[in-house]
DNA sequence: TTGCTAACTTAGAAAGCCCTCC
DNA sequence: GGAGGGCTTTCTAAGTTAGCAA
């Protein structure tokens, strides 16, 4: 079932999503007001089966879990410290009981405020020693049961009136079903990627120190560098390279034939390396200079504004547009709209409801009063010439003369070099998109509830420009004015707008190749190599954690478990009928996991199966420790699916929690160092100093993919994936045959050459046998790539590659096993991490 | 503490470009 | 030389995080 016979009334969906921890604008809105309703719907909740707005619910339950919240605090007060451990004067007798008969330590860490820290560590180490090891799964269970009974106290109460009310919603089930088919059958749903945590190194022998000062991060640089909390130095000024400009083209022409000779895989042949070496020379290494001070982006910044869209073209006469049958020409606004449609007749877009109904919606403003009166069913319109007209022009773009796709290749470089530049402190950087986003449709991802709005064009007017006061302000295009001419050196972009979708603010900011964006990046991975020394440490925190009297401490150390573990998003709080449908770590529902004690031979499974980021799948089954799989088991009692599995948490408390623990630390840290500490450790796993060049380029290849495995980095099978796996296996076939043939021919050679003995022969078998090995290493090279294409299948390796792998890793095992760095990164990415390309020496260690 | 949002990073799809092969 | 196909680049959506204000 696709995607878009999801309900498409956002309003329903928002009505019965159940969450107290979810933050809304309307509830802001009706604050006061429900307030003083909440109080009347307690009286009446169980009969309160109709409700209709989401907001007020949404209120409702956080008013609870607040009332819940005070009664625990309260009696926590009343109680002192034996409330703040979590356990009533009875409870500490049945304790002690419990252990006169022979209680385990787990029971014992329970209360481990009567154990010094050390003990506690033990304790947890040899209690998952003792759970491995074949303790009773029934007496286990028990136990668990027990002490989830204990900790819930106190909270309980307040889970049970919520859930008493949520039961008697009668939509919810009606939302269930939706989600379901929404997780079986959205477009960009995905094969199960079936990977369990095998590919993953948790531990690391390094010393597990906790470093916990960015400063003394620093000193692992090749460089010093200014630290982010020091005095402000003014920068050195480096003159900029007048020639880099003029260089550029240049420089494309030098690297062409390196692409070509990258490319070649028949051909392992050299790359320039000396015009790639001048080019790396000339090049401005910010990384050898001091940065600003914190917070300061730039001190100079100079550029000529933004490229707009070009204006619309009416369409030619002959292109009709009919409606119920008959020709109408549209007004021009209209038509403009009217356009952007026919542009997407072959996509699977226009064919959702969500997206034909937004797009009739938007397209009606913009006709005038008489077609609006007329034109009132979408299924009547036909765009059909239109859509002709539009692929038709795109066709003859093709077949343009190679004159004319010249001049228009003139013309996008004469725009690039005036637009696409600018000057950032004394240098010339590249802008990474000075254009601004033209007009059209929406293409929101998954089961987006905006899909197919109207996108409308940005004038002038709507354009901020940010830039130093002593700069030359870009001028508007003439007739037009800029909304707003800014001097703020404290953000990197350029320039700004607001978008109408969603309300949010777009930016024109520069390229990865640059200062400002490479910075940012080195000290990303810097933070996440300080989390490499600490990171045993917060391990050993979390897992305390898990028995922690506190719900709110056991959510946060179970959550982060997962993002350890498993490498998920935060999972911010989304606003509901605004966006798809889209969970992380912390927005999880009970909906997204299924709790199997034993599954395929495996004890304690969680089934993860829940829609991420751009409405990508995740499913995974991973067999958890014991005590996470109880605590995830206490977390969902008395929940209804759609409830937040962690309804004490979010991404603000995990990460204020996290900043506690190392400074700079994020959940996306986590990301960062297991995805580059992955990489690392794949590499010497999987490299053999023996083998050729593909072969640890294949090696590469797999240790990128374990982490993009990790990352859940997935991609569409590309449409010509069976046909180009059929036509390598068709080369690789008649490869055999040639080798065979070779081999046959090198066989009969040596035997002419025994009965012979002479010179000419013996060259023969020589050369018959070079021709042998050669063709063998050419099968060899197709085999190596149709394997790896065939794994790389539904995998995106370039997420990873460009965004969590810490370049310098590549970067020292290219030079360890001799491989040209050209092999591993092309030619942007190569600009994008150039800092990385010139520091890393072949002994660097993450 | 909560709500809001600016600023930035991360993401897959689509378009564009260029190489290889016939 | 042109068709096919793969790699690169562009595009822009969709996340995360920090910081501010009430």
């Amino acid at each position: 079932m696709s995607g878009d016979q999801l309900h498409n009334d956002s309003q329903i969906e928002a009505d019965f999503r159940v969450n107290d921890s979810h933050k809304h604008k309307k509830d802001k809105e009706h604050r006061h007001k429900e307030h003083k309703k909440d109080k009347d719907r307690e009286k009446t909740k169980h009969n309160n089966s109709e409700h209709k707005d989401s907001s007020e619910k949404k209120h409702r339950e956080k008013d609870k879990h607040k009332e819940s919240e005070k009664r625990r605090d309260g009696e926590k007060e009343k109680h002192g410290e034996k409330e703040k451990l979590g356990e009533k004067p009875a409870e500490k007798e049945k304790h002690v009981e419990k252990e006169k008969h022979g209680e385990k330590p787990a029971e014992k860490e329970k209360h481990g405020e009567k154990e010094k820290p050390g003990e506690k560590e033990k304790h947890g180490e040899k209690q998952a020693e003792k759970e491995k090891h074949g303790e009773k799964q029934a007496e286990k269970e028990k136990q668990g049961e027990k002490q989830a009974e204990k900790e819930k106290h106190g909270e309980k109460h307040g889970e049970k009136e919520k859930h008493g009310e949520k039961h008697k919603d009668k939509h919810r089930e009606k939302r269930k079903e939706e989600k379901n088919k929404s997780l079986g059958g959205s477009v960009k749903v995905k094969k199960e990627n079936g990977f369990s945590g095998a590919l993953r190194i948790k531990d690391e022998p390094e010393d597990n120190s906790c470093n916990i000062l960015p400063k003394e991060h620093a000193k692992t640089l090749k460089r010093s560098r200014v630290e982010e909390d020091s005095e402000f130095k003014p920068k050195k000024i480096k003159t900029e390279d007048v020639k880099k400009t003029k260089k550029r083209k240049q420089e494309e022409e030098d690297v062409k034939p390196k692409k070509s000779k990258s490319r070649n895989r028949g051909h392992e042949g050299d790359v320039k390396k000396k015009k790639g070496k001048k080019e790396e020379e000339e090049k401005w290494k910010w990384w050898e200079e001091e940065r600003h001070a914190d917070g300061v982006k730039w001190k100079f910044l100079e550029h000529k504004g933004p490229v707009f869209a070009p204006p619309y073209e009416p369409l030619p006469d002959n292109v009709k547009f009919y409606y119920d049958g008959k020709v109408v020409k549209l007004s021009p606004k209209a038509e403009e709209v009217a356009t952007f449609f026919a542009k997407m007749l072959d996509h699977e877009y226009t064919t959702k409801d969500i997206f034909r109904k937004n797009f009739f919606k938007d397209w009606k403003k913009e006709m005038s009063a008489e077609e609006r009166g007329f034109m009132t069913n979408l299924g009547k319109c036909d765009f059909n010439e239109l859509g002709q007209y539009f692929k038709a022009q795109s066709e003859a773009r093709k077949q343009m003369t190679k004159q004319d796709k010249l001049k228009i290749k003139e013309e996008n470089e004469r725009l690039l070099q005036v637009y696409g530049f600018c000057v950032m402190d004394n240098h010339k950087e590249r802008i990474a998109n000075f254009r601004i986003e033209p007009p059209g449709l929406f293409r929101g991802r998954g089961n987006h509830p905006k899909m197919g709005k109207l996108k409308r064009r940005i004038m002038p007017e709507n354009i901020i420009i940010n830039c130093s006061k002593d700069s030359k302000v870009p001028t508007a295009p003439a007739g037009h004015k800029w909304k707003e001419v800014r001097h703020d050196n404290k953000v990197t972009w350029l320039v700004s707008w607001t978008e109408n979708i969603q309300g949010s603010i777009k930016y024109i900011m520069l390229n990865p190749s640059s200062r400002i964006k490479g910075e940012k990046d080195w000290q990303k991975y810097e933070i996440a190599r300080r989390l490499k020394k600490c990171v045993d440490k917060i391990r050993n925190n979390y897992r305390e954690d898990w028995k922690s009297k506190e719900m709110k401490a056991r959510q946060r150390s179970v959550a982060l478990y997962f993002i350890d573990k498993l490498a998920l998003r935060a999972g911010n709080e989304k606003e509901e009928g605004e966006t798809a449908d889209t969970v992380g770590c912390c927005s999880l529902r009970v909906e997204h996991i299924k709790l199997h004690p034993e599954m395929d031979g495996l004890e304690f499974v969680v089934e993860f199966d829940f829609l991420g980021k751009d409405s990508i799948r995740y499913y995974n089954k991973v067999p958890v420790e014991k005590r996470v799989f109880k605590n995830l088991q206490l977390f969902m009692e008395n929940k209804q699916p759609e409830d937040d599995l962690f309804d004490r948490l979010n991404t603000s408390i995990l990460n204020k929690h996290l900043q506690d623990l190392m400074e700079g630390l994020t959940a996306k840290v986590f990301r960062t160092y297991n995805a580059s500490i992955t990489l690392q450790q794949q590499l010497k796993e999987l490299t053999s100093s023996d083998d050729n060049v593909p072969a640890k380029i294949l090696s590469y290849n797999r240790a990128n993919r374990a982490v993009a495995i990790l990352c859940n980095h997935q991609r569409a099978p590309p449409k010509t994936f069976e046909k180009s796996m059929m036509n390598l296996q068709t080369k690789i076939d008649a490869k055999k045959d040639q080798l065979g043939d070779a081999r046959r021919e090198l066989k009969s050679s040596k035997a002419d050459a025994k009965v012979r003995r002479d010179e000419r022969t013996r060259k023969l078998v020589e050369s018959k046998k070079k021709a042998v090995e050669r063709i063998e290493e050419q099968l060899m090279k197709l085999e190596v790539q149709a394997t790896d294409r065939e794994e790389n299948k539904q995998i995106a390796l370039g997420t990873s590659k460009l965004n969590y792998l810490d370049p310098r890793i590549s970067v020292a095992w290219c030079k360890k096993y001799g491989i040209p760095i050209e092999k591993i990164y092309n030619k942007t990415q190569r600009e994008k991490f150039a800092w990385a390309i010139d520091m890393a020496e072949d002994d660097y260690e993450f």
